[in-house]
DNA sequence: CCCTGGCACTCCATGGTCACGAGTGCCAGA
DNA sequence: TCTGGCACTCGTGACCATGGAGTGCCAGGG
């Protein structure tokens, strides 16, 4: 067990090292921080830190650096999630509100975060697993072409062309229309595939080939729409990493641009509280060096989505913390509005 | 006048900077290239390109770096654009052919131009300002609620959901489709505008509210569909910069944000012709040192958006050109297809 | 007139030495 | 259990010498 005071001492560690990036020694500590002990007894307990895994020093006689666990203690012990100020309160709402899209809300909460955290950002967009159905719309563009249109209640539209394989009439693609609509209006996306299995059999044999078609087209349209996608920003953040940077930097701007990875490390992160990922404990290799700070967002009590930022494990891990969580509040808010 | 041989001395300069990244010298020029004279003449030639300001020493005794106007010289009238290998074509058609929509054309595309080049690449999503209206469709959703949308010739369809200030009933509006189909089916967007501009005079008072919101929300889609997006990758080649790398990433990365920034640097690029722009002739301040190559790609003979690369300016031209206009050709052809 | 070999000069890069200072570990004493 | 003192370790930066690559210039030859 770690007495008190040494728990104090790897906080103010990694409040210095965050603060000068530089390998932090006893006396320095002593100076900076009122421990009421003196250099030597720091030393001791830097020791003891060590010999427990939570410090290190980049080679005899220089000063310690936290590792990825002392980090973890930080985070999980000793640290807060500091608040935002009000003025920057203040400053996301209006940022946010004046919005005029879903991607409109994305892109600028990519840059919000990037800006408040200086650091690299990424949104989810909102997911659709949960969406349901509003309307399913077909629009006769030609005998043999059909456009369908679904529109979702969160006021998402998606739309597909179809070329159905025999001439069609106006007719019974209205009775098409109506069928489809009366099974799948007010349903999830999810139980929409069941919904029409056998929706072509109460169809005349001429027209059941276009029946499959649309309905087929449909479930691609629905499966293709509950993708995840994201957007990133701030990568001119990178450059902040420190002075090694050129060899970290290039694993990192790799995995970025893998949307499957960056999905995954979403994926891992909490709905509800903010998850922190710090160095090894993220499973991507090129990220063996960040920290990812996460939280879902969502318009009432599910999330449906994740928004998070990457940055050296060296990071202001409470203000970090902070911004991202009241962004995720005010995109909930905004997403709840609209 | 620069004699011929001069000339060759530049070309020689260039590709050995390329390939080495490192200052090139008289000695060492004789070695890897028939020139077919001493190094003390080339040492004169090389006086002489300094001289006109083609190519700059680092510091006194050390190799020479060919200079913007260097590059130019040699971009202009030194090397050719080379062809791509029968395999490479293979690759790319093949790996474009697979996509399946828009989207995934564009993002295809960058990824495939990141990896020819080694570069970051930025491709610009097809324009729609010469598109035609195919077709122009509104939905009832609730008494106040109208669902516009719109098809456009090449297939794509934009909506937009319409809160009327007025109830507006079926027939009202099976009116207002029809008027407003005859008006604008077959006409570009620029010109809808005019086209529109009187229409709700044809109709009773009670409904003119209605008809002028619809019709505003039509031009703020279209406007809005015609506004230029794109895609960027291959942000990773960035590392490739060199070793001074971290002074010019960073402006580079920012540069590489602002879309603006971005759909100007390509708006300068001719149509038809690989545009080569080096180092300072870029106008933004960030890329001083980098190259942008770009070409506008089209399904006809008309360019529907442009593509291209950003990288060092000491990068390889001839490769480089040849690869930027060969992907935008089979983008060309694939667009044209869908 | 142009090319060539020779020569002196410049300057960067490399590597070695050295002193300094920050930081540590340990120990004896309060 | 804390503290002050002390010896020790190492990385850093300054300084210097050396080697080598490269240049500019000049005189001589085709």
């Amino acid at each position: 067990m770690l007495s008190e005071r040494r728990l104090e001492v790897l906080r103010a560690i990694v409040q210095d090292y965050v603060g000068t990036e530089e390998p932090v020694g006893s006396k320095a500590l002593t100076e900076r921080h009122r421990l009421g002990v003196s250099p030597a007894t720091v030393r001791n307990d830097m020791a003891a830190l060590e010999e427990e895994g939570f410090i290190a020093q980049p080679h005899t006689s220089a000063g310690r650096i936290p590792t990825d666990k002392g980090y973890r203690l930080f985070v999980d012990r000793l640290a807060g999630v500091k608040p935002l100020s009000t003025p920057e309160r203040r400053a996301i709402q209006s940022f946010l509100d004046s919005a005029v899209d879903l991607d409109d809300v994305v892109s600028r909460t990519v840059r919000l975060l990037a800006q408040l955290t200086r650091q690299v950002a990424v949104v989810q967009y909102p997911s659709l697993t949960r969406s349901t159905v509003r309307h399913v719309e077909l629009l006769l563009l030609s005998p043999t072409r059909v456009m369908l249109v679904v529109i979702t209640d969160t006021g998402r539209v998606e739309q597909r062309m179809v070329d159905c394989p025999a001439p069609v009439g106006e007719i019974a693609l209205a009775d098409l229309r109506a069928r489809l609509n009366s099974r799948v209006v007010g349903h999830r996306f999810t139980d929409v595939p069941q919904l029409v299995q056998d929706l072509h059999e109460s169809f005349e044999q001429g027209d059941r080939g276009t029946v499959s078609t649309v309905v087929a087209t449909l479930l691609e349209t629905l499966v293709e729409e509950t993708e995840e996608r994201l957007m990133i920003g701030g990568t001119a953040n990178l450059t902040r990493f420190g002075h090694d940077f050129p060899l970290v930097i290039r694993p990192v701007l790799e995995a970025l641009e893998e949307q499957v990875v960056l999905l995954k490390l979403l994926g891992e992160a909490k709905d509800s509280a903010v998850t922190v990922r710090i160095g090894h404990e993220n499973a991507h290799e090129g990220l063996n060096s960040t920290s990812v700070v996460a939280v879902g967002y969502g318009s009432g009590d599910e999330a449906v989505g994740k928004l998070g930022v990457v940055g050296p494990t060296r990071m202001d891990y409470p203000g970090t913390m902070g911004a991202v969580r009241a962004v995720a509040r005010y995109v909930g808010q905004i997403l709840a509005e609209s």
